[in-house]
DNA sequence: AAGACGAAAGTGGTTGA
DNA sequence: TCAACAACTTTCGTCTT
């Protein structure tokens, strides 16, 4: 159900190799090659082993164990680091449960009478305790994903949106945590986020409050969690344009379609103005321009019916529709 | 009485030093 | 990081229809 093929292309491969010099391995893991052994010089003892390192069987040393590593990028070598990087998004709860401390294998390369390992003993125990690390860190991201993916399906459906848009919703949620950005951060905050987000890419006119009455996530919260993701996955979003308002609102105030085109006339004209347009609320302005077109084309609407469809208020209709009868000097009587 | 208007103060985000 | 700033909201008193 979780495919987290993301994770592979989206960057989080690291090469492991860097305490390749203090790694010994026993010979009867491997298989011989032909590569020669930079410490002993040895040809015929270099040996790869089942897990792709390079090892040489005389001396015992770990040439090379270069492969691919889906585990996280960060390593940790103190155990404050440790104990900060350990989680990817798992709850504040279990946090707490274990103190923080990354592995239940102790970092410590000591036994429980105190005595320290045997330089093999600890080279087993150190890829035990990585594949301890890994295996929590993947179960946690998938949790988080699954999570997460349920309440966009969740929010898709009760908002009734397209297939396209909710994938669209997922798969910035997905980006996300291959950026590793979903630490500490609520996942319905950001699920909610991926889809207005999505909203905001295709360009649909539905707003933070919308999706706010379906979630028990504040419409504020939604937007800062949005500004955030915007951020992060450094999106290119369009420029908003007002005209993407106008048939919804329409519809809602059951006007008669016709009023479009006046609407569309006044929109244009503010364009080819400049400035007018700038730095709005989208929304104001379709709103400011539906109201002269109402005014226009005989089919009254008062400021407030129009400003609580366009989801702003009516002061900010009265000024966007003050400043285009002014700017573009229609006649509104 | 309903709708339109505009002033004044408050909010939250952006920008630039 | 902080202050200045623009856009928008909230609230409210006044004017117009």
């Amino acid at each position: 159900m979780i495919v987290m093929a993301d994770d592979v292309a989206g960057g989080s491969i690291s090469i492991m190799g860097s305490n390749a010099t203090s790694r010994r391995l026993n010979k009867a893991d491997t298989t011989s090659t032909t590569d020669a052994c930079s410490e002993c010089g040895s040809k015929k003892a270099i040996r790869k082993t089942k897990t792709g390192e390079t090892v040489c069987a005389m001396c015992g040393l770990v040439i090379s164990d270069r492969r691919i590593d889906n585990g996280p990028e960060w390593r940790a070598f103190t155990a404050d680091e440790r104990k900060s990087r350990a989680r990817a998004g798992s709850p504040v709860k279990l946090m707490f449960h274990d103190k923080g401390l990354s592995t239940i294998i102790d970092w410590r390369n000591k036994d429980s009478s105190g005595k320290r390992f045997s330089s093999e003993r600890r080279a087993k125990i150190s890829r035990l305790r990585k594949w301890q690390i890994r295996s929590r860190v993947h179960s946690s991201a998938e949790t988080n994903l699954s999570r997460a993916l349920s309440e966009i399906e969740r929010l898709s459906s009760q908002l009734g949106l397209k297939k396209s848009v909710s994938e669209l919703a997922a798969m910035l949620y997905r980006r996300l945590i291959v950026k590793k950005k979903v630490r500490s951060r609520s996942i319905d905050a950001l699920a909610a986020a991926s889809i207005y987000a999505s909203f905001r890419l295709r360009e649909i006119p539905r707003s933070l409050k919308e999706i706010g009455r379906h979630t028990h996530i504040e419409w504020k919260v939604i937007g800062r969690y949005y500004r955030f993701l915007v951020r992060k996955l450094k999106l290119r979003l369009p420029i908003p344009d007002p005209m993407n308002y106008v048939p919804k609102l329409i519809t809602e105030l059951e006007l008669p379609g016709v009023m479009q085109e006046t609407v569309l006339d006044v929109l244009k004209d503010a364009k080819d103005h400049g400035r007018l347009l700038i730095g709005r609320d989208p929304r104001g302005i379709a709103a400011g321009a539906l109201y002269i077109a109402s005014i226009l084309t005989n089919n009254k609407v008062t400021q407030r019916e129009i400003a609580s469809a366009a989801g702003v208020t009516e002061v900010t209709v009265r000024n966007r529709y003050k400043e285009l009868v002014r700017e573009l000097d229609i006649k509104t009587h």
